[in-house]
RNA sequence: GCGGCUGUAGCUCAGCGGAUUAGAGCAUCGGUCUACGGAACCGAGGGUCGGGGGUUCGAAUCCCUCCAGCCGCACCA
């Protein structure tokens, strides 16, 4: 179904074509009206008239009756007030649409690589922003209709391998298990390395143990498997814990290219694009310049034989579009990894794997910062697992929870402050723009006023509380609207924006944009809910209340959902 | 040195395909209301939008330049 911004801004775009062909009404909302249009402004420069007089022409050809009025304002301003039975039945069709308005698109196959945590090696804050965003984006683009292949491009290989098998053997299988089990990655990971740098004999054993992981050796592969197998399994929890929806299937390490990489340096050497420099095998793609400003390479295979991270990289590219046939490849991955993909896509575009017709980005993001403003670190100055900032946000939900004596059993309770931490979390990280960094403060993310997760929650919990107190259900589907009240009207209008702004996210990979919509519409709804009371109206009035409600809520609880946090009914 | 990102109220952030008085949250101050969950609502103060140029009738928004911070720039990912 058309938005209304779509059906108003095609109304005007009718007019503004007959006056001169292919001009942008420049359709805006507006705090003055419902919207504003501004387009004549260029145009009128275009024309070479007074804009006064170019609005006259548009105005004089504007068809427009049926949805409300235009005046012209100010120096050249269209203000656009949309009339009562019009707004009503936007949101007449919005109450029989289970997607609020938002269209599916054709089916594309997306790619969307996130998280990536290392193997054997614990998550911390700087895996949440990837997990997070692309656990967003991956919820926005099913919604929207598109098969979502999600990829969690974990560190499954390499050498730090031949340390931690033989570590897993020092310590003994089972043991080894047990710790991993546990998700004490870290303390493996230190130990392992400790050994490797002081003892020399482990450090020739790890080097034999590369060789045997590389040329694959039965045994060593089980070794090898036991740790991916573990760290999985471990993973799979945080994101049980996060509530995100990556699995074990979506885990397609570096390891999986292995078998890839020969046949990306063949294509490579086929295209002609390859050269040796310094005994490694490297493309150098154009524009790229090291700091003498020199071509920078892309090193597919080192001086050694080996494969380096380029050459995996290249090959998940070349895998996606041949064998997942992905029409939209995403990286979700930090800013510093910038160039390198550039790099990447520039090297795929040349050997011919990418064609134009894909859109292949990386969609960066900024750093997470204490709040000392520096990366987010202990206070031991060491970083801060994942589990132990949510859990500690659970804890200081649950305490919350505590002191408003919600009268919920232990359990309940301790559920519901996970679904607040959780919101709390994940909005504090997707309502910022994703390129800024961010500073993470609990108590304010936590907090119930304010731009939070929270707060958001709460809207909804109270429009969920209106309709439990309702004594006897009201039909709400063929609701006629007045909108008598300007909160009414305020909050009709941000109703039926939730489609013009899930799109925008979408298309623009900001799932702040959503936030800062949502938040927006919250606050409308609770200057509403403050001045028209619902349960004490009655009759058409109640109904119509009522419904504002339905939709807010509805909204609220979709918008939230597709953004990876939940919306429980009482809090 | 080259390149990227960031710099908007005391603090945390929107706005940046130019447009009618630069927005919000927190904090501060002042009101409302026996309140359908007050975890609320309404209002006020507070900003030369990092500095300087330019384009434009009009720039936080586009262009140039400078400053500050962070990051990247050959065999780790």
């Amino acid at each position: 179904m058309p938005t209304t911004y779509d059906l108003v801004n095609s109304r005007l775009a009718v007019a503004f074509d007959s006056v001169l062909a292919g001009t942008d009404p420049v359709l805006r909302p507006s705090e003055r009206c419902d919207y504003q249009a501004n387009g004549v402004m260029a145009m009128s420069k275009m024309l070479g008239k007074p804009p006064r007089e170019v609005a006259e022409l548009v105005v004089g050809a504007l068809d427009f009756a049926d949805m409300g009025t235009v005046e012209i304002a100010g120096p050249g301003f269209l203000n656009v007030s949309l009339s009562p039975q019009f707004l009503s039945n936007q949101l007449s069709t919005l109450l029989n649409n289970s997607r609020l308005g938002v269209d599916t698109a054709p089916s594309e196959n997306v790619v969307i690589d996130y998280s990536a945590p290392n193997v054997a090696k614990e998550m911390h804050v700087g895996h949440l922003r990837s997990t997070v965003i692309g656990d967003a984006l991956a919820r926005m683009y099913r919604f929207k209709g598109h098969t979502v292949i999600a990829r969690n491009h974990v560190g499954d290989w390499g050498t730090p391998f031949g340390k931690l098998i033989e570590h897993l053997l020092d310590m003994g299988e089972d043991a080894a298990i047990a710790t991993l089990s546990i998700g004490d990655l870290d303390t493996f990971y230190r130990e392992a390395n400790a050994k490797f740098e002081a003892d020399d004999s482990f450090k020739e054993r790890s080097r034999l143990r590369v060789v045997a992981l590389q040329t694959g050796d039965p045994e060593t592969r089980r070794l090898w498997r036991v740790l991916v197998d573990q760290s999985v399994a471990y993973f799979s929890e945080v994101y049980a814990k996060l509530d995100v929806l990556l699995t074990p299937e979506d885990v397609v390490g570096e390891s999986y290219y292995n078998d890839m990489l020969q046949a990306v340096v063949d294509d490579l050497q086929e295209a002609g694009l390859l050269v040796e420099s310094d005994g490694a095998l490297c493309v150098f793609p154009e524009g790229f310049v090291n700091r003498d400003g020199d071509p920078l390479p892309l090193i597919v295979q080192k001086r050694d034989e080996g494969f380096g991270y380029a050459a995996t990289d290249l090959a998940a590219v070349r895998d996606r579009v041949t064998n997942v046939a992905a029409q939209e490849i995403l990286y979700i991955v930090g800013a510093p990894q910038s160039q390198h993909l550039e790099m990447v896509y520039a090297v795929a575009r040349q050997a011919g794997w990418l064609s134009d017709s894909i859109r292949c980005e990386h969609v960066p993001f900024g750093n997470v910062l204490g709040k000392d403003h520096k990366m987010f670190k202990s206070r031991e100055g060491t970083t801060v697992k994942l589990v132990s900032l949510l859990d500690e946000a659970i804890e200081r939900a649950d305490s919350q929870l505590r002191e408003r004596d919600t009268g919920l059993t232990p359990e309940a309770r301790r559920e519901l402050a996970t679904s607040i931490a959780r919101a709390a979390v994940k909005y504090a990280d997707l309502s910022t723009e994703r390129q800024r960094d961010y500073v993470f403060e609990l108590d304010r993310m936590l907090a119930f006023e304010g731009d939070t997760g929270p707060y958001l929650q709460y809207a909804y919990a109270r429009i969920e509380s209106i309709f439990r107190k309702l004594e006897v259900p009201v039909a709400l589907d063929a609701t006629t609207f007045t909108l008598a009240e300007p909160q009414a009207w305020q909050l009709a209008l941000g109703i039926i924006e939730f489609p013009v702004a899930f799109d925008s996210a979408l298309r623009d990979l900001v799932p702040h944009r959503l936030c800062t919509y949502l938040f927006d519409l919250a606050q409308r709804f609770t200057a509403f809910y403050d001045a028209c009371p619902v349960l004490s109206a009655s009759g058409d009035l109640q109904r119509e209340r009522l419904a504002l409600c339905r939709l807010t809520g509805d909204t609220l609880k979709l918008g939230l959902s597709v953004l990876g946090i939940d919306a429980p009914e009482k809090m």
